[in-house]
Order: structure tokens, then sequence, then C-alpha cells
DNA sequence: ACCATCTAGTCAGAACATCTGACCATCGTC
DNA sequence: GACGATGGTCAGATGTTCTGACTAGATGGT
């Protein structure tokens, strides 16, 4: 925030991170999932091959359980996931991805290689490994979730 | 949105973003600065020495203009930035950071600065040089002002 | 000068995202 | 078993953002 020509590293990363997820909202729209949010997509990123619970996605896109609970629900009337009983423990209920989910992150894995080559051709590969190794190690200070 | 395990370069960007931005806030409302909301920083971060015009502002954070006018109102109700015309203009008003936003300024600046420190000192000198001249570069594709 | 067109900004209304606070059901433990 | 902790929901409020329609002033060609 607040910054006039000094760009801090905080704000350097917003503008690929924008531009990511704008290409990725971008290309669903195109494919017909055009009834999916950033918001919904954010929490949906972080569903785990076997489910995850409720109140785990909350914690992990850092926001509140209600607000996790109320996009879930989007998702799951549009298809895109389905909530199950957990096993192990009658309070939760697990969220996991539908076939429309499956779908629609096999075309986000496309487009994200798509974008990542791009930005590859620009900086070179050497420079972006780099700069993923970068980010790879500041996430252990900055991702409070892992 | 949407991965697993192997995290998209977009993602990885997400998080130092993210906590820099929490940081910044956290601090402001510590120093009484507690009226001030993360989309009105992000408009307000915009804002130049001599002034911005709003469709600037707008076009720069990529919002509309409506929801730019409707973010500087509040700035301005607030005392952080003031409305002048443009003298070149008769149309157009420039907003400007009025005392309140110096204030404001002045320590988001410090933060920033002790956010970068502590980031340095977790990946070193080097790498973080390193890091700021890629994401430089990247913003050269991801960011589509300037 | 004059009109067509473009640009800066506002008004109105709606959708969405997000929060706080209160609540219920179930789990784990002593 | 009783009790505090945890998973999740309900209700209501606030804040952010959009689309569409509009006004006032600028600009360029004839």
């Amino acid at each position: 925030m607040t910054e006039p020509d000094h760009q801090n590293l905080g704000l350097l990363c917003f503008y690929p991170h924008r531009a990511m997820e704008a290409r990725l909202l971008a290309a669903m729209a195109e494919e017909g999932f055009d009834d999916i949010t950033a918001a919904q997509g954010r929490i949906a990123a972080r569903i785990g091959p076997q489910g995850t619970r409720l109140t785990d996605l909350a914690e992990q896109a850092l926001v509140t359980k209600q607000t996790a609970g109320h996009l879930v629900d989007q998702l799951e009337r549009a298809g895109y996931v389905r909530h199950v009983p957990d096993p192990t423990d009658a309070r939760a209920r697990l969220v996991q991805i539908a076939e429309r989910g499956w779908a629609v992150i096999a075309l986000a894995r496309e487009v994200e290689a798509r974008v990542e080559a791009e930005w590859t051709a620009h900086l070179g590969e050497e420079t972006t490994a780099q700069l993923r190794a970068a980010l790879t190690r500041l996430r252990e200070v900055t991702d409070p979730y892992r």
C-alpha cells in the first residue's frame, strides 16, 4: 500500500498474482465455466484429493468458517464440489471435488502451464527457476499454513 | 487457483503480497489509523505526489470508476485525501494526499522497510536482490499499466 | 463557430464477499 | 458421564465491486 516509485516487494508480488488469476478466470469463462468467481476459486484451490474439511479450507484461505461455508455452498450448487460426511468425525463434513470440478481443474492446470511458459520466455529459464526457489523459501515466513 | 502440491508461480506470489498487506493494515490499526481498509489502501497507494485523476486511479487499480470514486469518497471523509479541480481540465478532479494521508504513508514506508528487512534476513541479500529484479522484470508482462 | 464524438465523473441499484455474534451437535478427556 | 473444545450453521451487517444510465466539459473536423 502507498508507494510512489520505489516498489515494495509485497506490491511487486501482487502483479503476477493478479495476472495469473485474471488469465485463469478468463480462460474458464471462455470454456463455459462462467459460473465461478475468484473467491470461489481461491477456496476450491485448497481442496485436497481426498477432500478437505470446511474449517481447514477457511483457515488456509484466511477467511472465516462462515465465508468458506458460503462459497462452498455456491460451488456445490454449481456442481463443482460435493459434501460427504467425514467418517472419522460425525460433526465434520468433507468437501470433495466433483466431476465438473475435475474438469475445471484440468483446464486451470493447462492455463497455469501456458502462462508460466510465457513468463519463462520473458525472464529466461534460470531466472525463473531462481524466482520460484526464492518465492518458495519466502513462503516459509509469509504463509502461516505450511 | 486450484493447485494441489505443485505451486504455480501466481499463487507463490500471493503469499508475500498477502503477508505484506496484512502487516501494513495491522501496523496502521495499531497506530490509530484504524479507519482504513485494504481496498482504500490499494487505491490510495496509486496517488502520485501532485495528485492523480480518479479515472487514472481506477485504471491502474483495475477497478471501475464507480468503485474508485466510492473508495476515494471514504478516504476523503476520513481526511486522508482531498479533491482539487484539475487546472487543465474542468471536468476532472485531482485526488491529492492530505495531511493525515502523508502521516499514514510515512508509517507504511517504515513497515514496508521492516518487513522487507525480515524477508532479506530469511533469504539473504543476494537472493532478495535477485527476487526483486526478477519480479520487476516480470511486471513488464503482468502489469498492464507500466 | 458548430456539431459529433469522446472523456471525466456521478447516480442508482444490485450482486458478491466478508465479518461478528449467537447458536447447536459432536468429540475427547478427566 | 459432565465439560470444555471443535466443526459447522443461522442471522444480520458492512464493505467492495459491478452494470447501466446519465451529465458536464473537451476535442476535432467541416
